[in-house]
RNA sequence: GUGAUUGUAGCUCAGUUGGUUAGAGCGUCGGAUUGUGGUUCCGAAGGUCACGGGUUCGAGCCCCGCCUUUCACCCCA
């Protein structure tokens, strides 16, 4: 039988998951610093709780979970010879892995809203399932670090999340765009010409711009069933360009008569507002084609772009008016990020962009000639952990050869020879494994030397 | 879900128009070297050629199916 593991799904090795625990910290490191508190919720939901938040097309890419036991017990021999899988599946499976963290949040947030004080400033560090198929920064298993905010309407939420996001890149190493956009701009736009359902195929186009052309992206908008005085109308906000203060004021101008666009303008205005005095590393711009989680958000939406790798976006996030409308709970507003980690350390790893000194595990292997050695080992690095060295000891009597091939191969920095010599004078023997050099002395200065 | 693409040793890959016993490098193990790794030399182990069927005197190579890899579309982190 074949080793593998199940398609889009990936094994990490310990080099591996080093790298992986230093963005996992950073981005942790950096909640703490905003005053989120971390929460958890299982891998699996009821199916009721996630079916119909990501529409269609999300309910697609559940991955549902058998019941245990005689899954089939419910089922008539009729019902089964329909093979109607997505009618049958309600029969035989009533869990499903999470898709997200923020509809199992917003669950969390109506089952325990006894025991929170709004506004409520989470954070959440777990894997998510789709069940997509994987190509190039897309898995079937990927971790999403997740920040959310809930119980606050104001925008100074959304600007702490734009520094928050500042800083989490900047710490990386990583040179991003964040793109903002307002979802009751979009509503606004449809307004304008009344065609409220087709505001996707709107922005699908509008993305186009750039490559094909206004000509291309109005016969398209054509195909879609678009009057021409409606393509006439918004054919402005296609080809909008220049800074955001010149694409504001366009906006501006296109959706006078539309309040809700107004007010989404405002919106976004009040925000670079806010942050253009923050200083921020990182650069805003503004992008109507952001069309992202269009089933929930309904104020602002942003997404991250990495400026040196090719990849979907590594962050995404907005604001969702009533999330915890669903579970029974009304008038609850929130806004949350989303850090993709599984595709920042793809990213990361193109880049190789990890600092060496955050990356060994064990400082010192020690090696003993023989077992009473062995046992004189045991001591030492009992002594050095006591000290906050890292270290092990070479469980076989081997040779030598072989104990120091092991520290080569796994990096370890020093390691500590312990002979017939060295019991016999009490001493040890330090020998750095990257310049070769040694040095036989007393515990207390080879500790020194370590440290 | 649609369209391509990949699969040969643990890993990366050769393998001619179908032709005898399928190769290399790296890695592993052993030795040169019983107290010295990362350099060198010698040797060994390691294969259901993804899997199932078919064509053929003969298939790693051709045909069909299936799984898998990677990529694009859709959607998304």
């Amino acid at each position: 039988m074949k080793p593998t593991i199940p398609k889009g799904t990936r094994d990490f090795l310990p080099n591996e998951m080093a790298k992986r625990n230093y963005i996992f910290n950073t981005i942790k490191e950096v909640f703490r610093l905003y005053g989120f508190n971390q929460i958890e919720t299982p891998a699996m939901e009821n199916l009721s709780t996630l079916m119909g938040k990501y529409g269609e097309e999300g309910d697609k890419l559940l991955f549902k979970i058998l019941n245990s036991g005689d899954y089939l017990a419910n089922v008539s021999a009729d019902e089964l010879v329909t093979k109607e899988s997505n009618k049958l599946v309600n029969k035989f499976s009533e869990k499903g892995l999470r898709y997200d963290l923020t509809v199992p949040f917003a669950r969390f947030v109506v089952q325990y809203r006894d025991k929170i004080t709004f506004p409520f400033k989470r954070y959440q560090i777990q894997p998510v399932w789709r069940a997509d198929r994987p190509q190039k920064g897309r898995y079937r298993e990927f971790f999403q670090c997740d920040a959310d905010i809930v119980g606050s309407d104001s925008l100074v939420n959304e600007v702490e999340l734009i520094q928050l996001i500042d800083d989490v890149f900047t710490r990386l190493q990583l040179n991003v765009l964040i793109k903002l956009n307002n979802r009751k701009i979009l509503s606004g736009i449809a307004e304008l010409i009344g065609e409220h359902d087709k505001i996707v195929d709107i922005t699908v186009a509008i993305d186009k711009y750039e490559k094909i052309g206004l000509e291309n992206v109005q016969k398209e908008l054509l195909e879609k069933g678009l009057t021409l005085h409606a393509i006439e109308t918004i054919t402005p906000i296609i080809t909008l360009s220049g800074d955001n203060g010149t694409k504001l004021e366009m906006l501006k101008k296109v959706l006078a008569t539309s309040s809700v666009g107004m007010e989404g303008i405002q919106e976004l205005q009040t925000v670079l507002n806010y942050v253009a005095g923050l200083n921020l590393k990182t650069a805003i711009e503004i992008d109507l084609t952001l069309a992202r989680g269009l089933n929930y958000y309904t104020g602002a939406i942003l997404e991250v772009k990495s400026l040196d790798v090719q990849i979907g976006s590594i962050t995404g996030g907005g604001r969702y008016d009533n999330l915890t409308g669903v579970f029974g709970m009304q008038g609850v507003s929130g806004v949350g990020i989303s850090f993709g980690a599984d595709r920042i350390y793809d990213v990361l790893n193109q880049l190789e962009l990890y600092p060496k000194e955050k990356m060994n595990q064990t400082n010192v292997l020690v090696l003993p000639f023989g077992e009473k050695e062995q046992v004189y080992g045991l001591e030492i690095v009992k002594e050095l952990r006591k000290n906050g060295i890292a270290a092990e000891l070479y469980p076989d009597v081997v040779k030598i050869k072989k104990q120091l091939a092991y520290a080569d191969n796994n990096g370890i920095p020093y390691v500590i020879l312990i002979g017939e010599n060295e019991i016999n004078t009490q001493t040890l023997t330090l020998k750095n494994m990257l310049t070769g050099e040694q040095y036989t002395g007393d515990k207390d200065t080879v500790f020194a030397k370590i440290l």
